[in-house]
RNA sequence: GCGGGCGUAGCUCAGUGGUAGAGCGCCACGUUGCCAACGUGGCUGUCGUGAGUUCGAAUCUCAUCGCCCGCUCCA
């Protein structure tokens, strides 16, 4: 009920799927759920946990130009001043309620201001157009008629007055008080709650990176060309959390900032946004739902001299995954003014001393991950014990992926068929490869079960076991088996994960 | 933030003022021998939360929280 024309919705049958079998849980949803947070259950930990680490292996561990960083979420309050956080956005902004345009509270005219203007416009030392430039800016096709209007009827200023001030300038509607809007959660430091001890939830961890720069550069001989990387939290007050897990209040980012020469930025601009893109496509999003765009001019950030996003095309729209973006010297360069120390790097063999530009690979962890989980949702059709077609749900991740590599199963619960199988389990969990042991209920059932989980692989246990001392592996996409011997089985799912 | 829709068992939903239900799921036992099997028995709810109207509220009213859609926002 409520949902009709819904039912099918291909979100919900996601998000439906992430709660049933332990992916993704609403935050403190006993209490009724928080708007904004969420809590990834026993599978959705190891996915998220699986992409991760595959990020760190590539980016920092397999490469010599790359080191890690893991900085506190809380950080001096002067960084956010720095970087443009606290400043940029905290002013009191005001709403039309009809039209939905958005003021800065400084940017309307006060009440003073509006009667200086009709008072100049009616002694004629102002024209109606003038008087409109100088209240709203040019922008305000209400305010334009009104005047025009009172103009030529020569109304009571004062009524003029009533019929504009606290109003939108451009449809007249009815506006909302003035309200706060910064996008950073606040807290406070020590047991005093006043404004000296306010500090922030960081929004995006570049700071932290930026911040450490100099020490890194200082205790790591590494030199520009390089990157620092990390993976860490970070919080944002959003307006309107919306589409599952895509924008939260609280989300992890994977980030690299990669520091180099001015004249090589374009170069290592260029290379990081076509190395970030293929590295989704190798994890499996192969599909022509990745896509890879440069921004616009028009659409760079102040800071950004190139931008390109990676996207996805989600069951709710075309959306960033991550943006690689030349930030040029912007970010040392303030942080240099703000802070009074030299971010200048000496490049001792060609004499040069520089601020290095900046580039930035950053993506979304959780919008990945959730990237990935709508890649694998598929359904098709499989035999049941009677030949039948049944639906069927299955999650194909990439085997790296994947939160468990393999299930272990008796084929049924006796003649010793447990016993073994719980032998196998033993061992393949002691090779480090993630498994699962099931012995309740039919096969079919537990092959089912698996096949939401995504687990690439499921070992049985059978009859002839006992005779060859083999037992049968399923592929979850294929559902095709092979008969393989007991002590292979991890030999065999490591040559797959790859 | 604005406008609209919605909230009943783990899931999908029925129930429009009079004893909270179905299917699936889950658990146990038996049967079963490779793709959501069958039989028997069992488990599950402050009807999102709070207040109000009423003899009586899942049902009507208000508030609140959460979810979905469209705008808005995304430094």
């Amino acid at each position: 009920m409520g949902k009709e024309g819904k039912t099918d919705d291909l979100m919900e049958k996601i998000v439906a799927l992430c709660k049933r079998r332990g992916f993704i849980f609403q935050s403190s949803e006993i209490y009724g759920g928080i708007n904004g947070f969420w809590d990834y259950g026993p599978l959705g930990v190891e996915l998220k946990r699986n992409l991760k680490n595959i990020w760190w292996e590539d980016v920092v561990r397999k490469r010599d130009d790359i080191v890690g960083l893991d900085a506190a979420i809380i950080m001096n309050p002067k960084v956010w001043e720095a970087s443009g956080h606290v400043g940029g956005f905290s002013d009191p902004r005001v709403d039309c309620k009809e039209c939905n345009a958005r003021y800065r509270l400084d940017e309307l005219p006060t009440r003073v201001r509006v009667e200086a203007v009709i008072d100049e416009m009616t002694n004629g030392t102002m024209t109606v157009e003038e008087a409109v430039d100088a209240l709203t800016g040019g922008n305000g096709d209400h305010f334009l008629r009104i005047l025009k209007k009172a103009h030529k009827k020569r109304t009571n200023p004062s009524d003029v007055i009533e019929i504009l001030f606290g109003k939108c300038p451009q449809c007249g509607g009815e506006l909302t008080d003035a309200r706060q809007f910064n996008l950073m959660l606040k807290t406070f430091i020590g047991a005093m709650e006043d404004s000296s001890s306010v500090a922030y939830l960081r929004p995006e961890t570049a700071q932290g990176i930026f911040a450490n720069y100099k020490n890194v550069l200082d205790t790591s001989r590494i030199r520009p060309p390089f990157g620092i990387a990390q993976i860490g939290k970070a919080f944002r007050n959003e307006i309107n959390p919306r589409n599952f897990t895509f924008r939260s209040r609280e989300f992890e980012q994977m980030e690299i900032e990669f520091f180099c020469h001015k004249d090589d930025a374009d170069k290592w601009y260029e290379y990081w946004r076509d190395a970030r893109y293929k590295w989704y496509i190798d994890l499996g999003l192969t599909s022509s739902r990745l896509r890879l765009r440069d921004h616009e001019t028009d659409e760079l950030a102040h800071y950004a001299k190139s931008c390109a996003d990676i996207e996805y095309d989600f069951p709710f729209g075309i959306s960033e995954l991550e943006g690689v973006a030349n930030r040029t010297d912007y970010d040392l360069k303030k942080h240099q003014e703000h802070s009074g120390k030299d971010m200048q790097f000496f490049d001792d063999q060609t004499k040069e001393r520089y601020i290095p530009h900046v580039i930035e690979p950053s993506g979304g962890v959780d919008r990945a991950v959730l990237a990935f989980i709508c890649e694998a949702y598929t359904e098709d059709e499989a035999p049941d014990d009677k030949g039948k077609m049944q639906k069927r749900i299955l999650m194909k991740f990439h085997p790296r992926l994947a939160p468990i590599k393999v299930a272990v199963f008796p084929l049924v619960k006796k003649e010793g068929m447990p016993e073994v199988a719980r032998k196998i389990y033993d061992d393949v969990l002691a090779s480090g490869l993630t498994c699962f042991y099931d012995e309740k209920g039919a096969i079919g059932r537990r092959y089912r079960r698996q096949d939401e989980a995504g687990t690439p692989f499921c070992v049985t246990v059978d009859g002839q076991t006992f005779e060859d001392q083999t037992v049968t592996i399923r592929d979850r996409d294929s559902l095709k088996q092979d008969r393989i011997a007991v002590e292979k089985v991890v030999e065999y799912v490591r040559e797959r994960i790859g």
